[in-house]
DNA sequence: ATAGCGCCCTGGTGGC
DNA sequence: TGCCACCAGGGCGCTA
């Protein structure tokens, strides 16, 4: 399941591939990828326009055109993007793939995914704002600005379960089933505990955990659980080194005791009764 | 405004 | 062996 380190993975594995390739073509083996608006119209924006920067918000992955504009992945679930020669033949969940032109050779960006939840967005004018989910979005828990009392804040009066509350994109961008499992494992927090109910020093090793999950993610080419693997179709390596999460009834890392496993927020959690309070 | 839940989707798994 | 219910969950839309 991408969360910030795979998408971040793939941005890093992607990106020397497609920057300054021109689009050629548009090609979308299932319509509806294509978010608001219909492939025919998507390509008809982007075909001309050359890839010259990549960059992330959250789990959304950007490259910016040559023109300002944007084209946006988000792989949800299932997806993967690679880059590949033109001949390598199509996987039968290919949802749309575009044609990349530099003067030595053509290539072909494919955005694959077997469930079908992830989308394409167009963003003309390149302006994260203009896609309400990414205006909305919370701060990058790996940016600078980060700190303990901005964690804090997100989290500030809310009495959803701080498992919820860590996964709502709107209070805090990139995390998912994961590495909020780990981020809490790591910090010694019970997911069910009220968002706003943790205190200062509880905030600083949330925040401290966080970060440590998310920099070891990358770090390891992150989590493949099932399906994922960076843009050059490698599997991730952090599945290894999971403590928490998908470890019900195995023993916990720190006191040996079976971890426990309960839904909250409507997610599958994996926690330490004993370590967690 | 907030929290909770069903929905979309498909393939893998486990039970009978 | 074969079948099928169930599970995985990110983001969205609906409800209370």
């Amino acid at each position: 399941m991408p969360e910030l380190p795979e998408v971040e993975t793939v941005r890093l594995t992607i990106t020397p591939l497609v920057i300054n390739r021109r689009i050629n073509g548009v090609h979308a083996p299932f319509p509806g990828v294509v978010h608001g608006l219909s492939p025919a119209a998507f390509a008809e924006a982007v075909v001309g326009q050359t890839l010259v920067r990549s960059w992330r918000r959250g789990k959304f992955l950007g490259f910016t055109t040559d023109q300002g504009a944007a084209v946006l992945f988000h792989l949800r679930m299932t997806g993967r993007l690679l880059v590949c020669k033109p001949e390598m033949p199509i996987d039968a969940h290919t949802r749309l793939y575009l044609s990349l032109q530099d003067d030595a050779q053509e290539l072909e960006l494919r955005f694959i995914d077997m469930r079908k939840f992830g989308r394409v967005y167009y963003l003309p004018n390149g302006n994260m704002n203009d896609l309400p989910t990414l205006a909305r979005m919370g701060p990058e828990p790996l940016d600078p600005s980060f700190t303990p009392e901005r964690l804090g804040n997100a989290l500030l009066g809310s009495k959803a379960p701080i498992k919820a509350a860590l996964l709502d994109q709107n209070r805090l961008a990139g995390l998912g089933n994961i590495y909020a499992d780990e981020a809490l494992y790591r910090a010694g927090i019970h997911p069910q505990r009220p968002a706003g109910s943790l205190d200062d020093v509880e905030l600083t090793k949330l925040h401290e955990a966080i970060q440590y999950v998310l920099r070891q993610g990358i770090v390891y080419g992150g989590t493949t659980i099932r399906s994922y693997v960076n843009g050059r179709g490698q599997t991730g390596q952090f599945q290894g080194l999971l403590r928490a999460y998908g470890r019900a009834g195995e023993p916990c890392d720190r006191c040996g005791a079976p971890m426990t496993t309960e839904r909250v927020g409507g997610r599958s959690s994996c926690f330490c009764v004993h370590c967690q309070k």
